[in-house]
DNA sequence: TTATTTTTGTTGCAAATGCAACAAATTTAA
DNA sequence: TTAAATTTGTTGCATTTGCAACAAAAATAA
């Protein structure tokens, strides 16, 4: 069985000390550019939705959105029909750096797809969205508390 | 642009926390799995190689292999023909939770791929592949203190 | 050879990470 | 309607993480 999972592994860290890198210039600390380009892009999201989308624990999130909203970047609001949730929203400053993030986004994707064809690009998200609908089966089955069986 | 690396983050994201909680059972704490198993692969291999197999930083690397040896799962020899060079092997007990790593990573692998063909599961790799060397070049380069432009 | 650069490895901060254990609001079941 | 279960969010603690700044050995250049 070759090691696919490895192979994503490898990326998936490569790229992202990459971008913790290139960010410290905003300021940004270690991956807190993650919560702030989806809340950019899903304004009003709740932590729960936001913390699904990025595979992170719930505690996590909750300091990393903390130091987001000390630090200036994002703003909670009170759900008026749900005291539960708090809707999470970009400011300003937050809404000044998401370019930033999206370009330097946008040229790793680049990086990493180098030589391939468009075809290819394609078919490698299409591979890799079903691996990510699988995956995240198990993850949150696991997160629950429950037990695998292998 | 499809977000392809987003997905690779998510489905990183979610089998190391997967893992990381199976592998408590072994005592073994978050990330330390990953040095076990390549280490078992790779006896005599030099921290400086494992990192770069895992893309850690060096700080990361050292730490978490000094507690890998206190717990008794690695030990550090030095290399008769260059002071220099500390070379890894897994102890007994390295050995003895090997077999547990790798079938959880074959298991996860399976549930990763389920609904693929042989064919699928083939490009795919090959996909992954070509990401991965595309990718590690931008890490060592930025890594090094060097700066991309985009 | 000697000097310079690269490789390999370690520590000192300062920070993120995540499992537990909790609380409160909401939804579902009885 | 009331009771039980689920959803959403927060803290306490112990740990990992990684950028700097360093050191020593080795490889390369002069």
């Amino acid at each position: 069985m070759k090691e696919i999972l490895r192979e994503i592994g490898m990326i998936a860290r490569a790229l992202d000390s990459i971008s913790n890198i290139e960010f410290k210039e905003f300021d940004l600390t270690k991956g807190q550019y993650l919560y702030v380009v989806r809340i950019c892009e899903n304004p009003g999201i709740i932590q729960e939705q936001l913390l699904d989308m990025i595979k992170v624990d719930r505690s996590t999130a909750t300091r990393a959105l903390q130091k987001l909203e000390t630090n200036g970047f994002i703003e909670k609001q009170n759900d008026p029909d749900n005291k539960k949730n708090k809707r999470l929203f970009p400011t300003e400053k937050g809404e000044m750096v998401y370019p930033f993030i999206k370009s330097e986004n946008v040229y790793s994707g680049q990086v990493a797809l180098q030589g391939f064809s468009e075809d290819e690009k394609e078919i490698a998200f299409n591979l890799l969205q079903r691996i990510r609908k699988n995956v995240e089966k198990d993850w949150e089955f696991v997160k629950k508390g429950n037990k695998r069986n292998y």
